[in-house]
DNA sequence: GTGGTCTAGACCACT
DNA sequence: GTGGTCTAGACCACG
């Protein structure tokens, strides 16, 4: 998997950032309907998390109908996932993105810092993509 | 006074938004060193928040020495407290932005769509500033 | 823990009092970096004081980065912290001596009377230590 | 008058600072039974305080015995003052002495640490006695 | 009036 | 179980 957790001072609940990494996965064609999502034991193994924090996260995405349990096999991705998932993913996205410059105009920093600081920190992220 | 707390759905706690607000108004030139900031219970009132919170906040800029108890008086902005509020707010957004677009790269989201995303909200967040 | 806090007749806060109490028992070894300091609640208990309160003891504690809070798990002990306390631990007790050192010199109390006080009471103390 | 008033974060409160060296003045003998002490508002003015803080720290005096009012006059040193005031000096420096090697035993520093420090304080203090 | 500290007890996120 | 945040309301020291 592919997950990147930042179990940090003031960032999102680690079961948050998993349901939305989750579905960024299948978002992106990562995982295709009828798929078998890893374990929590071997999820939780792999983040260095605790195996509850993964069920909750499980439990929130078999809430959304992303996932469902098949008995004795375990989670799967549903056949409505992608399209779930792609409009969650931009939902989410753009909300964000909304709450913060949101914030950078309340802030009263003016509008063409602004601009500057998301230019700069837009050609940032792009030429080296995650770390 | 100006700020606009929301009332910790899953946001920044309370007291932090307090304190990132008041960071925003001296780097604004709101409020000029020497001068007092509203009072904790003037406050609290004003934002429908318990006194204790805002006393937390008001610990936390101080400890920032961008303002100053003055016994029985209030908080008075210090003389450095311009200096160290533009800086950390710039410091606070363009944190934030690169966490969001960090976040929007991470989610395989095309960047195309991404920069889409970022001008519409932009536009938006100019035409219609404050809410 | 050991922690022998005066219920602040006019003393210093009682967060303050655990702050260095919780220094002093890291600079003498009694927590090693790694481990985790009694939790919350237990101290609290202990001490007969209110959780809010070994909670801002805490807060202070890993602003100072002596402590680090471990999700769900407690506060755990950081590697510089036997470092860090140790250094305080002597800067804390230097100033407070130098403190009364100067009032009793600002008193015009003589110098020999001065000394002969400092003598006995570091007999005594060193006499019969704790207390 | 001679007064060092120090308005500091963790300090004495200035109204105790004012008593306490208004007694080690008369019992270091600067004031004399019968002597008038300076009125409120004078001290009040010298100090750079508020009147009402000399007010408070007359009025415990005055509880003390160490003044009284005389009506029209001002507060003026009664006749037991000296006496009482020796006690009082002695006293107090006594127990902050104490109190503070009784916190430095309990910091677990080793006694003869502790010893280096006092004789270094003393020495330094002697030195330059005030500042 | 101001801020500072404390107790009380609640709810939340995480392990 | 852990710490983190919040509301509620009290008392104190200071101006």
């Amino acid at each position: 998997m592919f997950l990147d957790i930042r179990p940090k001072k003031n960032d999102y609940p680690i079961y948050e950032q998993i349901v939305s990494q989750v579905i960024f996965g299948i978002a992106s064609g990562l995982y295709e309907p009828g798929t078998l999502i890893p374990s929590v034991r071997e999820l939780a193994l792999q983040l260095q998390v605790h195996p509850n924090t993964v069920a909750r996260a499980f439990q929130e995405l078999e809430r959304l109908e992303v996932v469902e349990s098949k008995r004795g096999r375990g989670m799967e991705v549903t056949a409505r996932a992608p399209v779930i998932c792609s409009a969650k993913r931009q939902e989410k996205i753009r909300e964000r993105i909304r709450d913060v410059l949101r914030e950078a105009v309340a802030s009263a920093l003016p509008a063409d810092e602004i601009e500057q600081l998301v230019a700069d920190e837009l050609r940032r992220v792009n030429g080296k993509p995650l770390r």
